[in-house]
DNA sequence: CCCGTATATGTAGAACTCCTACATATAATA
DNA sequence: TATTATATGTAGGAGTTCTACATATACGGG
């Protein structure tokens, strides 16, 4: 994850990390930093999720409920604080996909000149 | 645009509405106002464009040189500021709608899981 | 053995966009 | 006459993201 040298990849879309996050958690419960790499592999090295908005994010998603996390062991041997998605953080994701796909849509209409 | 009363309308995609102003600019030059209309009808109501992000965008816009301005006279003879899009903000718009569309492929994959 | 890189978590502060709320003014409508 | 719609604008706060920094361990190459 060494940022200098690498290519300037796009900035998030504000507002669509958590629900990026919740998504990759509904698979298995993951650390933060294979949270960040699953996101960065997903999408074909378009987003980069840096430190700054990683964690701070995952302690908002806790802070709301929609995660839970415990201290435990990387594959590597390392400490890492493992995030399991809640019922609650599901209901959340559905209802953020939701929003976005209306919201997607409704760009759309605009950008169509519909 | 009497805002008592109304149903909730969902929050721009933050990041968007220099992109729709543009393009509702496309078209032919608009005052702020009915731009705002533009944007709300064409989107189906989804959106409501605030007077605070409104202005504010278009002081950007101008900025950055992708608009100008000219008071003039609105359809119902009060007085009003016209935007015009200019050919660096025709290209602004269009790398703005690259960048747009490759975030949303990228957020697909990961919401795929692809 | 040492050094750099990858792994791993976290904070501080700035930038940016958006929202709420306010202020102002005129035309049209009830 | 009073309210609503039209029309522009500012001030201040909220929220998310980024840059930059701080810390620590594991692993591989030289």
């Amino acid at each position: 994850m060494t940022r200098s040298g690498s290519p300037k990849k796009s900035e998030l879309l504000k507002g669509t990390l958590d629900m990026l996050i919740l998504k990759t958690l509904t698979v298995q419960p993951l650390h933060g930093y294979a949270i960040a790499q699953q996101i960065e592999e997903l999408s074909d090295n378009v987003f980069t999720v840096e430190q700054g908005s990683l964690y701070p994010a995952l302690q908002r998603l806790q802070k709301s409920g929609w995660v839970t996390s415990r201290w435990s062991e990387s594959p590597t041997g390392r400490r890492a604080r493992y995030y399991t998605i809640t019922a609650s953080g599901r209901r959340q994701l559905g209802q953020e996909i939701s929003s976005f796909d209306r919201v997607l849509l409704a760009i759309h209409r605009v950008m169509e000149g519909a």
